[in-house]
DNA sequence: ACAAAAGTGTTGTTCCTACACCCATGA
DNA sequence: TCATGGGTGTAGGAACAACACTTTTGT
């Protein structure tokens, strides 16, 4: 069977950037291509958009299909359409992005791929077509959205300790910051609710928290602004 | 002569939001449609993208054929794709918005477009296809983007008053700021360069003063954070 | 008692906010 | 001399930045 228009049309394709964290690396989740072109190749899973599907409906089937994950929070990053961005003609893509709890998030090559696997920021292999180009279009995106839209409470467990969340900063931003300044300011927006203590661990047990959504959302309607961008040690570069 | 594809695939159109600010309003760029769907009712300027341009060059095609407007910034706003947003079927669009000086941009209707206007943001007639939609994620991320990036000075002559950028930020948030603190701030970023005074006013002449672009990236660089949310008055809402 | 991480007190400084006032120009 | 915006001084309070210290757990 073949589809046949009045005028061409270049093909449609998702790619998906799944940021997980891991407990000291920003990581993300490669497939190794089993198919031509840049076979063997690692790539950002993806693949070509049904026509009775929306767009975030396929890169969230392609994303289980190629890597297991799924039920995660997607977001649209940006449309890649050179017009000689892919060897087998004008091929327009869809890159979403995604934040996963890393460890919550079990990963199983299949279908199309032939391997499934994670990589720490600064440690990407070679991609293939230009998504090296959006890889790092979705790293400057998640720097910049994360300092003054909670979305980083996505890459911890639900219920998380405040020096987790800290730490979620530091490795995103690749910053230092003060332990007391980061407390204070975060404790002050009143959008964590604090929950029980840790338990067994080696040291005094901190409290847990968790993300109050309903409340950052009325916080939203009132202008109320998200920041932490002030926190950041004045002399990290 | 027709084109024929082994699988289906979605038309690829681009549409503008051109956002122009008038003396005391923010105003959207529109045209009227001179062809079927949607005949006669206003819409954004857009059509579909050609095999052998990239999808900024074809917003930008667009933008000029339909309304004479050129030489604008204009940066990538999302892609709307439900299955269902155009009555010719599958139909993809990749959304671009633009800021300019309405005064500097001369508006003229050509091509498929019957006619070309400005529309106040709360004047806005109704719109074909889902453009009321796309409007409102543009007008969103108008919002979003002006408190943290430099982007506004785009909607104004090259040399501006303060009291004509400090408007903008009002117009544009809705919002009042007070004249003091926001001077204060804003110089103390220093990335505005003063020039000479304004002359033949009925008044005490403003200095004119222009952005310094270099001067904002060399801040960039070192982490530097444009910010002018603080200076919203806590009263509004 | 010690290691390890949690959590708090505090101080000098900078920045924010709100209001009031003076200045320069054309009509 | 008046109307109209342009432009500045300042004071009280809130927020920030930096540092040191105390607390609680398991071993």
């Amino acid at each position: 069977m073949a589809y046949t228009y009045k005028y061409p049309r270049p093909a449609l394709t998702v790619d998906c950037i799944i940021f997980g964290l891991d407990k000291k690396d920003l990581k993300v989740l490669l497939i190794r291509r089993g198919i031509e072109p840049y076979i063997k190749k690692w790539a950002l899973p993806g693949g070509f958009v049904n026509m009775d599907e929306g767009l975030e409906a396929a890169a969230l089937r392609k994303l289980e299909d190629e890597t297991g994950v799924k039920d995660v929070f997607i977001e649209q990053l940006f449309t890649f359409g050179s017009v000689d961005r892919d060897p087998r003609g004008r091929i327009v893509s869809i890159a979403y992005f995604a934040l996963v709890n890393l460890n919550e998030h079990p990963v199983h090559a299949s279908a199309d791929a032939d391997d499934a696997a994670w990589f720490g920021i600064d440690e990407l292999p070679e991609l293939a077509f230009d998504h090296k180009e959006i890889m790092e279009t979705a790293i400057k995106r998640l720097r910049g959205k994360v300092v003054y839209q909670p979305i980083g409470f996505e890459l911890l467990p639900s219920k998380f300790t405040l020096t987790q969340l800290q730490q979620l900063y530091e490795i995103v931003l690749g910053v230092e910051i003060n332990k007391r300044n980061f407390r204070t300011k975060i404790l002050k927006m009143d959008i964590l609710e604090q929950l029980e203590r840790q338990e067994n661990v080696p040291h005094r047990p901190a409290y847990l928290y968790q993300f109050n959504e309903k409340k950052y959302n009325e916080f939203l309607d009132k202008g109320f602004l998200f920041e932490i961008g002030g926190i950041i040690k004045k002399d990290s570069k």
